[in-house]
RNA sequence: GCCGAGGUAGCUCAGUGGUAGAGCGAAGGACUGAAAAUCCUUGCGUCGCCAGUUCGAUCCUGGCCCUCGGCA
């Protein structure tokens, strides 16, 4: 069996050697859905003149917008030669791009993120990326090296009769240290493993890993208290809702989109549907989603909160205070970031 | 009022004469090409109340209370 491997465009892989250039600094804004990063994004794009880069993985569908909390308004113009996402001006890459029944991976992300970096800072405009999926952020910041096999559907197709035991087995043949470096009770993590060592011929816990940075990021997010980020997921949900949230997936089903696309998987797409086909009344709908997006907010506070570079603020006013100062310090070569050094 | 079913973890329920489990929820955690995904860890709760039988009852017997059906 062979297979094509992309070739070796990643990013960062190559680069000017001998000249030292100060990275591209990119203001990040992360953090759990409905803490106000979008908000934030548009304010500060504006007071330091950026552009915005989406890092969240649903808003990069087309039609979906009210549900997966695109900013309002904001729509595919075109400019010059061709279209961009633009809010009030301010444009967006990364959103609003990709047919609902494709999928996106992390190192797709990673890769046209820094392009979009690269492009804007050209420009001499401030990049800032905006969203909640902390594995693209990461991927972006601290350069992973992800394995280079994109999935391989028939792969994953002929090992679907196996069990998670013989998967193991398979993979600990060719790969003895994912043992211990990879999640063997989860399928999906065993079966991506597996197919690495497959394609490659080599073992996958030798090809994952990071390199030097080849940005200079600055990571914020707002803080908010459990019982008000409850609060705030809850009225957003009725405001998607009272928004035409239910119109929007059943526009979305009339183009053709079936209930098992990608897209459609996303959080309240998928219990509203059950609505929509007349499973549940649309109170239980609503909150299932509430439920669903706070047990989503929750597993995305577990990966920032452990991110020690994040700033946390209170309010929008501290982060703009906060950005001030590090966008006016400038110049000065940072120093590398201790926190990405001793992540391995 | 009568007949039937039932009262066990926050919810839905399983179960046994030797003081009890599952799913969901909840809390915490992981995360390198599906990530709004996927996965891991954590369960003493008066087993409705009272009395009896028994070495021992949540499980058997009797009474009581409550819920849900059906009949009046």
């Amino acid at each position: 069996m062979s297979v094509r491997v992309r070739a070796g465009n990643r990013p960062g892989s190559r680069g000017p050697v001998g000249t030292k250039r100060a990275l591209p600094r990119v203001l990040c804004i992360v953090g759990p859905t409905s803490s106000g990063k979008t908000l934030l994004g548009i304010r500060l794009s504006r007071v330091f003149d950026g552009e915005i880069i989406n890092a969240d993985a649903r808003q990069v569908f087309q039609e979906f917008d009210i549900g997966t909390g695109k900013p309002i308004g904001g729509k595919r113009t075109a400019v010059g030669a061709r279209k961009m996402y633009l809010f009030e001006g301010v444009p967006h890459y990364l959103m609003d791009f990709l047919p609902p029944t494709k999928t996106m991976t992390v190192a797709e992300w990673q890769e046209k993120a820094l392009v979009a970096v690269k492009g804007i800072t050209k420009r001499g405009k401030l990049p800032i990326v905006v969203g909640g999926t902390g594995l693209y952020i990461q991927s972006l910041i601290d350069n992973y090296r992800i394995p280079q096999v994109p999935p391989q559907p028939q792969f994953r197709k002929a090992m679907e009769s196996k069990s998670l035991d013989e998967l193991v087995k398979l993979l600990i043949r060719v790969d003895p240290d994912a043992e211990r470096l990879v999640d063997l009770k989860n399928p999906r993590r065993v079966l991506r493993a597996l197919e690495v060592a497959t394609f490659t011929g080599k073992p996958f816990t030798k090809q994952k890993g990071a390199s030097k940075p080849v940005i200079d990021p600055f990571l914020i997010a707002i803080m908010r208290d459990r019982d008000e980020l409850r609060e705030r997921i809850n009225l957003a949900v009725e405001a998607y809702v009272e928004a035409g949230w239910i119109d929007e997936i059943r526009k979305v089903r009339t183009l053709g989109i079936p209930w098992d696309a990608p897209a459609m998987t996303s959080i309240g797409y998928r219990e509203l549907g059950a609505y929509i086909r007349g499973e549940c009344p649309l109170d239980e709908a609503v909150k299932k989603t509430k439920d669903a997006t706070w047990q989503y907010a929750k597993r995305q506070l577990t990966w920032f909160k452990r991110d020690q570079r994040i700033h946390w603020v209170k309010d929008e006013d501290e982060a703009e205070a906060l950005v001030k100062k590090w966008v006016s310090s400038k110049k000065k070569n940072p120093p590398p970031h201790k926190a990405s050094a001793d992540r391995a």
